[in-house]
DNA sequence: AGCACGCCGACT
DNA sequence: GTCGGCGTGCTC
């Protein structure tokens, strides 16, 4: 520390200059900022340190490159603080600064997604302990004896716990410590997962699992970069193949990186990891409390937590010696954050596996269309397992075409799937119907006037919830009691719901079937509590029939379960999005997958208007090839990823007009060859910005580096004309590597 | 991002 | 007369 006097004195006359360093502060800032070194501190790039930025205090991290001599040195202030914790390495710091500029993010953002435990940078406290010092004490007493014999073995005890096994109290040990009978040590805190154990279960692959295991091991042992990628349908046994390579990686010393969507971070998944390890992996998601979560970051950084399950912020973590990226369920949207720092975990994942050298692993049942092409195109290795595990069958699949076999006036099921979900409930199996639309009806209307229900903040349709007894917006969160009169010529109880909604289905099974019991899962309806007891009840077979929205569809498995009815297939496919066709393939092969894991014939029937569309035919005829095939074509046809770049940029505007003027300007300003869709602000992911609708403006282009460019003039536009355009740079990557 | 400063409308 | 809304600008 200096005196007011010695920084006057440096100022007067001319004093050695002061180191200064670069420093990325949690700050949307261009580059990093100056700070000086205090007198007789050596800091070494990668340092987390605390620095006052204006009135306050933020944690930052001294960066690479040369003193930034363009700010002036009375600015300069000094470096509060060096956090005692291990520096972020250089490999970690080109990762930082790669994806700060391939997503257009200011670094400091991106630096502080590495940084999120700030508690965790000084170390834990240690743990006062005790240990024998080989002294006897002058008066051995029965209770002394006690603590003597218990001590004898040289580790060292908590004082507590020494009195507790001896079965004394603690001022028995205090008089021998007084003595000096004990000499005080103290001990790092305890890990807060064992070690894995890679030899603590016999892998029992077998056949297709087995060859697979053994590519993924010879690429493996290979070393480096290399990209896998495992495809294969649910049950097929993907987890224990990757279990296999993660095994191996513990063995070689590494830490090993699980990311998986947050949805599937279930105790289910980290008890498969404990029978085949031994314990459990470190886990890493956004609703861990804050102690616990410094403690996994700081064992991270320190390389005590050997594996960990996270979801895609897991990515950030400061590993110290990470040797392999598991990427499960890679083509899952919920890996692609889109706010502040827009990244997909996915990809990133494979860039710093490229720049520490590292393989990864790519999972999926249903790959994404991008991964497909960049295993067509050699980049990434593809693992097929093509059957599932032991006797389970896939689920015998049928379309119902909705145009030949309808649904009595006022239903929505077809008489066909009405019958299958009767044979299986008298049979004792269960029956699953998926559709993928909360609440009752998404639309209501004034039968009268033909009012519509729309949301007054964002103007799509209100969505009536019976068992809440609210209209909602599903956009922006609106909701207001269901009214039974119309705001418009109001006429009283002529509104009427149209189209379905999962408890309007519900309404409709329990008209057929009074006696079975039925249950819907939607995720407004309680919380995960009751939603972990109801899929546990499911599983024990206390529902005979389960309406379900899309949460039905990951991750939880249901034994009994030998029907799958899927209401309306065709939702999603025409709503603009250029994924709908994928997503709705993806969505559509995994729901059907929750029947016929029991080894007994199951059955999965698909309502839907278009029985010829591609991604119906591909679903039946099991043929994922042939689609993704055409998928890649279309794409190719639209100039969409994954051969261009996709980035689209979220402008906040008051209407459509607005935005389709911000476009017709981005149009003009992009030099290069490039598209430009609007989506929203029904199909943005949208959040309203004090009255202003957000739209997400898709442009495409074919060159990296002319959509780099034209985004950075976009984004160095002046402070004013930014504010009212609120450029948000969503890059959707393809060729990163 | 935070935070302060500064400028105009409704209130103890 | 002040409190507090948010528009604007700055942080090494």
């Amino acid at each position: 520390m200096k005196d007011d006097s010695e920084s006057l004195f440096g100022e007067l006359f001319d004093t050695p200059r002061r180191a200064v360093v670069p420093v990325l502060v949690p700050m949307p800032a261009p580059t990093a900022y100056s700070y000086a070194v205090p007198d007789g501190l050596t800091i070494e790039p990668g340092a987390i340190v605390q620095v006052p930025l204006g009135p306050r205090q933020v944690i930052g991290v001294v960066w690479d490159g040369g003193e930034d001599t363009s700010v002036d040195p009375k600015k300069l202030r000094e470096i509060t603080k060096v956090f005692d914790c291990p520096p972020l390495d250089q490999d970690m710091r080109t990762f930082l600064d790669w994806v700060a500029a391939y997503t257009l993010s200011p670094p400091g953002y991106v630096a502080r997604m590495a940084l999120r435990a700030p508690a965790a940078l000084d170390p834990d406290p240690m743990i006062e302990g005790l240990r024998y010092a080989g002294y006897e004490p002058e008066r051995l007493t029965p209770a002394r004896q006690k603590v003597l014999e218990i001590a004898a073995d040289g580790l060292s005890w908590t004082k507590s716990g020494l009195a507790h096994a001896s079965g004394v109290s603690t001022s028995v040990i205090d008089g021998l410590v007084k003595q000096g009978v004990f000499e005080q040590v103290f001990l790092p805190p305890p890990p807060l997962v064992a070690a894995p154990d890679p030899d603590y279960a016999e892998s029992r692959l077998a056949g297709p699992q087995k060859e697979a295991a053994e590519e993924i091991l010879q690429s493996l042992s290979k070393g480096g970069f290399h990209v896998s990628l495992i495809d294969g349908v649910t049950g097929s046994g993907k987890t224990e193949v990757y279990f296999e390579a993660i095994a191996e990686t513990l063995k070689q010393g590494k830490q090993v990186l699980i990311l998986l969507p947050e949805i599937a971070l279930t105790a289910n998944f980290l008890e498969r990891f404990q029978d085949r390890f031994g314990s459990k992996p470190g886990e890493w998601h956004s609703d861990l409390a804050t102690r616990t979560r410094e403690k996994v970051w700081r064992q991270v950084a320190t390389g005590e937590i050997r594996v960990v399950a996270g979801a895609r912020s897991a990515l950030f973590l400061p590993f110290e010696n990470l040797g392999l990226i598991i990427v499960d369920e890679e083509h899952d949207p919920a890996f692609k954050q889109e706010d502040r720092v827009f990244y997909n975990a996915r990809d990133m994942a494979v860039v710093r596996a490229r720049i520490a050298g590292f393989p990864v692993v790519l999972v999926s049942a249903t790959p994404s269309v991008e991964s497909q092409v960049n295993c067509i195109a050699g980049r990434y290795t593809r693992i097929h397992l093509p059957t599932r595990f032991a006797d389970a069958a896939m689920p015998d699949l049928h379309l119902i075409d909705m145009r030949r076999a309808p649904p009595e006036r006022g239903g929505f099921l077809s008489p066909i799937l009405l019958r299958s979900v009767g044979k299986a409930v008298e049979r004792g199996e269960q029956a699953l119907l998926f559709l993928n639309r909360r609440g009752y009806a998404p639309l209501t209307l004034c039968r009268v006037c033909g009012h519509r229900f729309q949301c007054p903040q964002c103007s799509s349709w209100l969505v009536e919830h019976r068992f809440r007894g609210q209209i909602q917006c599903h956009q922006c969160g609106y909701h207001e009691p269901t009214p039974n009169a119309c705001p418009e010529c109001g006429t009283l109880d002529h509104l009427v719901a149209c189209g379905p909604g999962v408890e309007r289905i519900a309404e409709e099974v329990e008209k057929h079937f009074p006696d079975a019991r039925t249950l819907v899962l939607s995720s407004d309806i309680g919380g995960v509590k009751r939603l972990r007891l109801e899929l546990e009840a499911i599983a024990n077979g206390e529902a005979d029939i389960v309406i379900g929205t899309q949460l039905v569809a990951k991750g939880h498995n249901f034994p009994l379960m030998t029907l799958v009815g899927i209401i309306d297939a065709d939702i999603g496919l025409s709503n603009g999005d250029p994924r709908a066709a994928e997503r709705t393939f993806q969505l559509l092969s995994q729901v059907t997958g929750r029947a016929g894991r029991t080894g007994r014939k199951s059955l999965g029937l698909l309502q839907t208007f278009q029985p010829q569309h591609p991604v119906m035919q591909a679903i039946i005829s099991g043929d994922a090839a042939a689609f993704y095939e055409r998928e890649i074509l279309e794409r190719e046809r639209a100039q969409l990823p994954p051969f261009g770049r996709l980035v689209s940029i979220i402008v906040s505007a008051d209407s459509r007009a607005e935005a389709e003027g911000h476009a017709r300007g981005l149009r003009q300003a992009a030099p290069h060859e490039s598209g430009i869709m609007i989506l929203g602000p029904a199909e943005a992911p949208l959040a309203l910005i004090r009255g202003r609708h957000r739209f997400r403006l898709l442009v495409h282009g074919r060159r990296n580096s002319d959509m780099q460019a034209f985004v950075r003039s976009m984004l160095e536009r002046g402070p004013k004309e930014r504010r009212s355009i609120q450029v948000q740079v969503d890059v959707d990557p393809q060729s990163f590597l």
